[in-house]
DNA sequence: ACCTCCAGTGTAAGCGCTTACATTTGAATC
DNA sequence: GATTCAAATGTAAGCGCTTACACTGGAGGT
């Protein structure tokens, strides 16, 4: 019958085991410093009293947490889950716990949780992208909170970032399209604003375009919130417009499997009237009819090594690589080849 | 130009605009029991040393934290997502922040994550199911931790919950099933060990069978996990054995679009050669072709109703209500009508 | 027999914050 | 001008833990 009134604290725990505060907190945090027998003691009354440490307490005397931070932009599509949950299983292996935060792709909000996020203790950070206020990295860096940017490979940024390069990767979606003899192209794009991927995809684009002697300028755009529903609406519009494209390249695949029902609402086949494209290759891509061509991103190979990188300098053991990883254009029946 | 050596304090504050402690940290939690110009030195000097309050101090000294605690089994699949989300938001406009943590459906994993945002501090938690460890509940209770679990609705459990009756629900989709003409019906079900939602749908499942004088004990059955991949390989498995199946029921619409893609994969077309259901009406459901028969729940209003519950119950020290969800069958392509 | 040394343990000083209680201030009242 | 009293602010005691440092006693060296 133990009191239901109180925690116990490790006071408790010291008194019921008959020693110190110093040897129960040893017991715990540095067992091979404490002899056997009285460890066993110690352990049993810590199990009698259904003793569990006090977070905040252990915090505030040591420095360590071994929590880290991680803030998506959202959890409601599946784009960041895969990454994040081999994220989790590999800090888990190393002692680490994750604590998640969404930002619903709000910089205001973002910056609250990162503030919550260190509040607490988190001793290191994982950030969606790079793309951010200057003020934010400063508070991190005066706190000297490690801070490690996925879904983006910055070399160039002088920041740690794991990720791929999200405009290669468009660009060599874009040149598979051209070279299929696709020469009216149409794209829906996340928003760019505060998105650095949505922006590095477009901006690959272009560049596919202008090294094929075709006009970015003259590509239509429609930027609009990575939810199906919108890649639908998006989708209705641009194949409203004169000049119909022969295939609507998509930001992501989420927007893809929008354009794609918006073409089923319209009538039309895919790819048969038009193709379309999508990025990222969740699994949502070979889940629709026809399954999405997109551009393959290796989620998992990046949580597991984002989570390494993050450890790594957390506990000093280097300032922070940055990794890049590659991938790869994935080739599937929503994309007609024109030529054949 | 600030010391980039160390993190300022409340002292650092209270002595840059010459008050007390004090007076600082009322003006962050009771700023009306300052005067305006107080506040407003205290305020700006907070500015200028980009003061945030430590959070691990703050827990030790006061007891609340405003934050509240959720464990889900994954966030691999959308089925969480969209609750969770609501959830979070409805927190979020009543100050609170979310904690997320995820249990890779083991309850070892489970119990650990749960004293983990306990001794973070979680003011309550959120859980998915009731079935757990009752030792679990005795932790839970003996620290006075508010717990509502979501998902299920079980008012005898005597602990509040906030969800629908799965049972119920797809009782009412077997009905409509077998009012459709089925007989011979097939089940890819969840692991129902330790999962609560998964078995009281299973049993749902059987009351109709055996309420319409169908055998339940002659239903072929298959459990595995909640995956895509498996509801393909569960869906191959029951329609290579004798006596086919004219409905494949799954137990989430996960399993029912592997399942889906099992069909694909054999070269049957749904519903023509066999009816497939799922359940939860994920986006998922109405995305592929043919968009998937299933029970649609309001995971948005569960989630809203789930936080305001939980926080009556951490602030009023009420014992929580138990919230009834109505859920309802979700018609549509995938399900054939035998009787026209 | 004496000294060293060290493994094992205890003592006690904070960590940064909230808050009960004490003190000061100044406007209002007499 | 003195008195009263509420509002504004200050003082200081913890919250539960880690850890530097102090202490103890026995093994090993001389």
């Amino acid at each position: 019958m133990s009191d239901l009134r109180t925690v116990p604290t490790l006071d408790d725990v010291a008194r019921a085991a008959g020693v110190s505060t110093a040897t129960v907190s040893r017991c715990l945090n540095s067992p091979e410093r404490v002899v056997e027998q009285t460890r066993k003691r110690v352990m049993a009354a810590v199990e009698a009293l259904g003793y569990t440490p006090n977070f905040g307490a252990r915090v505030m005397a040591a420095k360590r947490t071994f929590t880290i931070g991680a803030i998506i932009p959202t959890m409601e599509n599946a784009i960041f889950a895969r990454g994040l949950q081999a994220f989790q299983e590999e800090l888990h292996t190393r002692g680490y716990t994750l604590l998640v935060a969404s930002s619903a792709y709000q910089p205001k909000i973002e910056e609250e949780q990162i503030r919550s996020l260190v509040a607490r203790g988190a001793d290191g950070l994982l950030l969606i992208g790079h793309d951010r206020d200057p003020s934010v990295y400063q508070y991190l860096k005066a706190r000297s909170i490690p801070v490690l940017s996925a879904w983006v490979y910055l070399p160039e940024s002088g920041q740690p970032t794991v990720g791929f390069d999200n405009r290669q990767s468009m660009r060599a979606l874009a040149q598979q399209v051209i070279d299929f003899g696709h020469q009216k192209i149409a794209v829906i794009s996340g928003i760019t604003k505060g998105n650095d991927r949505a922006a590095a995809r477009l901006a690959g684009l272009r560049d596919a375009l202008a090294a094929n002697g075709l006009d970015p300028k003259t590509m239509p755009v429609v930027e609009t919130p990575y939810e199906i529903e919108n890649g639908a609406v998006a989708f209705q519009t641009l194949m409203c417009a004169e000049n119909r494209p022969t295939v609507v390249m998509c930001g992501n695949d989420v927007l893809a499997v929008g354009a794609l029902r918006g073409a089923r609402d319209m009538g039309l086949s895919v790819p048969e009237d038009v193709s379309i494209t999508g990025f990222d290759d969740i699994e949502l891509a070979r889940i629709v009819t026809p399954q999405i061509t997109t551009v393959h991103v290796p989620h998992r190979e990046m949580g597991r090594k984002a989570a390494i990188a993050l450890i790594d300098m957390v506990e000093k053991r280097g300032t922070g690589d940055t990794i890049e990883l590659k991938s790869t254009v994935q080739l599937r029946d929503s994309l007609r080849d024109l030529t054949r």
